[in-house]
RNA sequence: GCGCCCGUAGCUCAGUAGGAUAGAGCACGGGAUUCCUAAUCCCGGGGUCACAGGUUCGAAUCCUGUCGGGCGCACCA
C-alpha cells in the first residue's frame, strides 16, 4: 500500500472512531476523503480535506469537525502532529519512519514500485499514429505517436491488457494518387524525362526508390498500359514501401505496434458491408438528404439522397453520410467497421489518439461506437494539438508542394529519440507545442530530459564510487540499511517525493495524462540535485561518509530508491535512463 | 454562421477530481567550484489566472455570456 493511500485509510478510520463515539453522525460519505501533499510545504507533509467535505452532511462547522478529527488523529502512532487549519484542513506531520517505508518499498519492488492495478487485466485498445501510408512521418505525427505510446505504457503499467494498434488508410483516392505518383517515378527510372511533378501528384523524393524498384522487378511492361491495368499493383507496392519506411521511423522512435489493421482489407473482405448491415438491422441508418453545409459555400454542392447514420440520436450535430454518390463507402463507413471490429475482438474500452485537425470527427465516431454497442463500449479520443516547428525562433513553413517536409526521422536522427520523446511529453496534449530545431539540437540545458537523465547518471556515478570503496550497490543488499539515519530536511524531502510516486502514476493513468510523469520526474530530479549540491557545501551531507558506514548505507538506499523511480518513470515515457553523460 | 480546443509572470508552460499566501524552467540581477560530474545548486525581483456575471464555506479550476487565438465544418482521408 502506498503512502497516501494508507494515510487516507488512517483518516477514514479516525472518522469511523468519531462516528462510533457519537461525535459524528453515521452515514457520511467517507470514500470521498482525500489526503494530498499540501501545496505549501510549510503547512505540513500531508493534508486532508475531510472536514471541509463532511462538514455539511455532518451538520458541523468545518473547523469544529477539523479539530475533532485532528484530536483523534493525534493518537495514531505514525502521527507526530495533526493540526486543524482554516478553513478546515487537517495538516499532518508523520514520523520519518512512515515515509521511509516508501524507500524500503522501492528497494523491494524495484520497477514494480508505483504499479497499481487499475485495469484488473481488462483489455484496452490504444490506436495511435495511423498516419496515411503516402509518405514518411513528419514531426506532427511524432507528437501523437509519442503520446499514444507513453499512454499505452502507462496503461500497461497500471494493470490494463493493452493492444497497440495502427490503422492503415490504404484505400481511397489518396492511394490512387500515390500509385500514379509512383508510376511517374517508375517511368523516370526507365529513363524517361518526367519534368516537374504535375499538380495533384506527390512530389516527394522518397518515391524515387519505389519507382526504381518497380522498374527493376517489372521491367517496362507497365509504361504505356492504361492506368486501370497497373494501378492496383502500383498501389500495393507503394503502400508496402511506405509502410516499411513508417515502421522503420517508428522503430527509430522506440515505438512498436501490436497490430497494423488495413482499411483495404476491411473493404475487400466485406467487413464494411457486414458492419453497415449490422447497423441497418439496429435501425441506425436511413436514406435522406442533408442540408447544405453552413460555412463557406461549397461550389458544386447539390442535394443528393444518401445513406446516412443517425448520429444526431447519439449526440452528434448532424447525421453523417456513409455512401458517396459514386456508391463507394465513405471513410467514415470504413471507420465504423474498424471500430466494430475492435469491439468484437473484445475491447469495450478504446482510445484513439488523433491530430487536432480531426477534431470535427470526434462526435460522429463516438456516436457510432455508442450506437453499435448499445452504449456498452467506450471510445475516448485524445487530440494532440499541432507542433509549430521553429528554426531559431522563426516559424518554419512546411510545404508539401515544394517537397520541403521536415520528416520525423530527420529530427529524431538529429536530436535522438530520448530528447524528442521527452520534449513531446512535457506538455499537455491539448495545448499547441513549439518545437525549435535549433534549441533542441543544441542539446543544452534547455532540454529538460538532460536534467532528469543527469540525475540518474549522477546516482550511478555515486554507486561506481561506492563500489570502489567496497560498499554494496544492489537494491537487495541495501534492504537492511538503517534508513532511520536519514534526517536532514533535504533528505526527507526526497524521501517524501519517492513516496508520492505511486499517486502520480495513478493520477496520470486515470486522467490519460503522461505529461504528469514528466513533470514529476523533473521535480524529483530537482530535489536530488539540490541534495547533491548541499553535500558539496556541507561535507556531512555527502552520500559516501567514510567514517560512518551505516549512514552511508542509508543514503545509498535512498539514492537507489530515487534511481529506481527515475528509471521506471523514464521507462514509461520511453526514454532511456543513461548511466553517464559526457 | 456552427462545433471542438485554448487564453496563467517578459517568453515557454505546470497547477495534483473546487481548497490555504497561484508555481517551475527560460530570460534578467546577485552568489557558490582544492571535495561523489557546475549539463548542477542557492538568493532576488517579477501576476487584475483574457473580461464580466453566476453556483458555494471556498473558483485559475464548474456554469453562462463577451473578447482574442487555433482546428474543423456534404459527396476527401
Amino acid at each position: 500500500m502506498n503512502a497516501f493511500d494508507s494515510l487516507a485509510d488512517l483518516v477514514r478510520s479516525a472518522l469511523e472512531r468519531l462516528i462510533a463515539d457519537g461525535a459524528l453522525p453515521a452515514g457520511l460519505p467517507l470514500d470521498s476523503v482525500q489526503v494530498e501533499p499540501p501545496r505549501d510545504p510549510a503547512h505540513g507533509e500531508a493534508a486532508t480535506n475531510a472536514a471541509l467535505l463532511l462538514a455539511k452532511p455532518a451538520r458541523l462547522a468545518p473547523m469544529e469537525l477539523a479539530e475533532r478529527l485532528a484530536a483523534q488523529l493525534r493518537s495514531a502512532p505514525e502521527v507526530v502532529e495533526a493540526a486543524a487549519a482554516r478553513p478546515g484542513f487537517v495538516n499532518l506531520r508523520l514520523v520519518p519512519a512512515f515515509w521511509l517505508r516508501a524507500v524500503h518499498a522501492a528497494l523491494e519492488l524495484g520497477a514494480d514500485y508505483g504499479r497499481v492495478d487499475l485495469g484488473r487485466g481488462r483489455p484496452v485498445n490504444v490506436e495511435y499514429c495511423s498516419a496515411n501510408p503516402t509518405g514518411p512521418l513528419h514531426v506532427g505525427h511524432g507528437r501523437g505517436t509519442v503520446f499514444g505510446d507513453a499512454l499505452a505504457n502507462l496503461l500497461a503499467y497500471t494493470g490494463w491488457k493493452v493492444t497497440r494498434e495502427y490503422y492503415v488508410n490504404d484505400a481511397g483516392a489518396q492511394i490512387e494518387t500515390l500509385a500514379r505518383s509512383v508510376h511517374l517515378r517508375y517511368r523516370e527510372a526507365l529513363g524517361e524525362a518526367i519534368g516537374p511533378i504535375p499538380e495533384g501528384l506527390y512530389p516527394g523524393e522518397y518515391l524515387v526508390p519505389v519507382g526504381r524498384a518497380l522498374a527493376e522487378s517489372e521491367g517496362p511492361r507497365w509504361r504505356d498500359r492504361p492506368e486501370a491495368e497497373w494501378l492496383p499493383l502500383f498501389a500495393r507496392r507503394a503502400v508496402e514501401a511506405m509502410l516499411a519506411r513508417i515502421r522503420d521511423d517508428l522503430a527509430a522512435l522506440g515505438v512498436h505496434h501490436d497490430l497494423f489493421r488495413s482499411e483495404r482489407e476491411l473493404v475487400e473482405t466485406g467487413a464494411v458491408d457486414e458492419a453497415l448491415a449490422f447497423m441497418e438491422k439496429k435501425g441506425l441508418l436511413y436514406t435522406g438528404t442533408l442540408p447544405a453545409p453552413k460555412g463557406k459555400p461549397v461550389e458544386d454542392w447539390e442535394p443528393v439522397p444518401q445513406l446516412l447514420f443517425r448520429a444526431t440520436a447519439f449526440g452528434d450535430d448532424t447525421d453523417r453520410p456513409l455512401k458517396r454518390s459514386t456508391g463507394h463507402w465513405t471513410y467514415f463507413a470504413a471507420d465504423i467497421a474498424y471500430h466494430l471490429d475492435k469491439w468484437r475482438r473484445g475491447f469495450d474500452r478504446m482510445i484513439d489518439v488523433w491530430g487536432a485537425d480531426h477534431g470535427g470527427y470526434v462526435k460522429r465516431m463516438q456516436a457510432a461506437v455508442k450506437a453499435f454497442s448499445d452504449g456498452r463500449a467506450s471510445l475516448e479520443i485524445r487530440l494532440c494539438q499541432l507542433v509549430n516547428l521553429l528554426d531559431g525562433g522563426k516559424p518554419l513553413r512546411m510545404s508539401k508542394r515544394a517537397g520541403r517536409i521536415v520528416t520525423l526521422r530527420d529530427v529524431v536522427d538529429e536530436v535522438g529519440k530520448d530528447v524528442f520523446r521527452f520534449m513531446m511529453l512535457t506538455r499537455r496534449n491539448d495545448a499547441p507545442l513549439d518545437f525549435d530545431l535549433v534549441e533542441v539540437t543544441q542539446q543544452s540545458k534547455d532540454n529538460p530530459v538532460f536534467y532528469v537523465q543527469y540525475a540518474h547518471a549522477r546516482i550511478r556515478s555515486v554507486f561506481r564510487h561506492a563500489a570502489e570503496q567496497d560498499l554494496p550497490g544492489s537494491a537487495r543488499a541495501l534492504l537492511d540499511a538503517p534508513l532511520a539515519r536519514l534526517s536532514d530536511p533535504a533528505e526527507l524531502a526526497l524521501v517524501r517525493a519517492v513516496a508520492a510516486w505511486p499517486r502520480t502514476v495513478r493520477a496520470a493513468a486515470e486522467q490519460s495524462e503522461p505529461h504528469r510523469i514528466a513533470f514529476y520526474l523533473q521535480e524529483l530530479a530537482a530535489l536530488f540535485h539540490a541534495l547533491w549540491t548541499r553535500g558539496k557545501e556541507m561535507p556531512d551531507l555527502r552520500f559516501l561518509v567514510a567514517e560512518d558506514r551505516p549512514l552511508t548505507l542509508a543514503r545509498l538506499a535512498l539514492l537507489e530508491a530515487v534511481r529506481t523511480v527515475l528509471a521506471t518513470g523514464l521507462g514509461l515515457l520511453g526514454v532511456t535512463p543513461v548511466e553517464e553523460l559526457h
